[in-house]
DNA sequence: TAAGAGATGTTAAAGAGTGTTAAAAGACAA
DNA sequence: TTGTCTTTTAACACTCTTTAACATCTCTTA
């Protein structure tokens, strides 16, 4: 299977070239553009399968630069990199052209995973794409949102399969709060944390019948989950 | 069998030629023509199967092209590129002369659906030709609009074959709501939200006999099929 | 060690989203 | 036109996520 493509648009070179190199490394072939412009001249004339575009640019911003894409190809996935100052209002604009997007400063963990994310609902398979997690006695059916154990079968909703999978995904170490809200909820606020407060409730309930599984909390840190 | 020819009138040139690449990658012999003269003529002198008429062009607008094109040729399907501020009232009037329409942003896998969708309607089979799709233990033919399970046979309605067969081709990952109401009802409003919801349990029912198929909603988001 | 502040646990209610059924409206062929 | 099938609308039930309220825990500091 062919390369990943993704075209970066990021004014900020140091930034820029970072991201190129980390996600070269996973294996994703980025190519990157210092501005809106440029990056709307690639794009015309190559395939990419996911854009990256930082918002604030000059000449063009990324916001504008998605319309434009988006003319020329509606299916490709977009995802924004916008600055924590953005108001509320501003990113609701951004939502309805974009698939997601991202508030600096971000870890290159929690863009990896969104962008794996992405490209899970668009395309299909990716290397992490495993359906049946083995969780103690449980297993954690990711495709079908169900957790099993035995005969007995607990269907999951959206939220609380995504942050199980993300507990999963750092099982034995630490799932640090503000990873998480960003990554599920987008935004770490107060009433997104206690919305995540409850879900562990939930999943706790859900995993009580097998001892040997338990999510920990690492007060004032996150949540570990053994298994 | 012949490549099945598209006549696609555009002005644009970006999306004009983004369009006849992606159709041609889609098997359809597709020419371009950036003005309705050129593309009468062109109609003229040329054989085609399907027209895909942009409104807003100089010289010549898409709906005046249709009624000549509709002298030659009453029966060739035709499908208008229009823009999203048009108003419903003169969408009206182009039903009458359109075998369909479509607003512009779309997305390409959108447009395709729909041209398949047609000339599943008009002639029979479509480039992709695949008639038989396997949903479980169920066999979906797209063309008689039936699912079979065994000896049972269950027919479909249009509507519910259109939903079944966007769902499968978005099958394990997910059919976004909006996405499918765009495509199938043509708008994305509130009443159209609650047909769809509608078609989503009637698909459930005829799918039940195999539990390994499910339909699952993802909150605020689409569905997925898992099989 | 006691007190206080912040963090987390837990339950329930509110509001929006979805599931389901049946009747009304629309479309189509005889 | 009638009768039949398809699609939409309406009504009510249920589910999901967030918010609120109150309980408990952890860490710090006097």
């Amino acid at each position: 299977m062919d390369k990943i493509r993704i075209l970066l648009a990021e004014d900020d070179e140091n930034l820029g070239l970072l991201l190129k190199e980390y996600l070269q490394a996973k294996g994703y072939e980025t190519v990157l553009f210092t501005d809106g412009d440029h990056a709307y001249k690639g794009f015309v004339t190559d395939h990419f399968d996911l854009c990256l575009l930082d918002i604030m640019m000059p000449i063009k911003d990324g916001f504008t630069l998605a319309r434009e894409i988006r003319e020329l190809n509606s299916d490709i996935p977009i995802v924004f990199l916008t600055a924590k100052s953005m108001k509320e209002d501003v990113i609701e604009g951004f939502r309805t052209g974009a698939d997601d997007y991202i508030t600096k400063p971000f870890s290159m963990e929690e863009l990896l995973f969104r962008i794996e994310a992405i490209l899970r609902r668009t395309k299909g398979a990716t290397s992490d794409n495993q359906q049946e997690l083995h969780i103690g006695k449980y297993i954690f059916d990711t495709n079908k949102q169900e957790l099993r154990l035995g005969n007995e079968v607990q269907k999951l909703t959206t939220k609380e399969s995504e942050l199980l999978r993300l507990l999963y995904n750092h099982r034995n170490r630490i799932l640090e709060r503000n990873f998480a809200l960003r990554t599920i909820w987008m935004d770490d606020n107060y009433f997104n944390a206690r919305s995540m407060d409850v879900y562990i409730t939930k999943l706790r309930k859900y995993l009580k019948d097998d001892p040997t599984v338990e999510i920990i909390n690492i007060h004032g840190k996150g949540y570990r989950l053994v298994c």
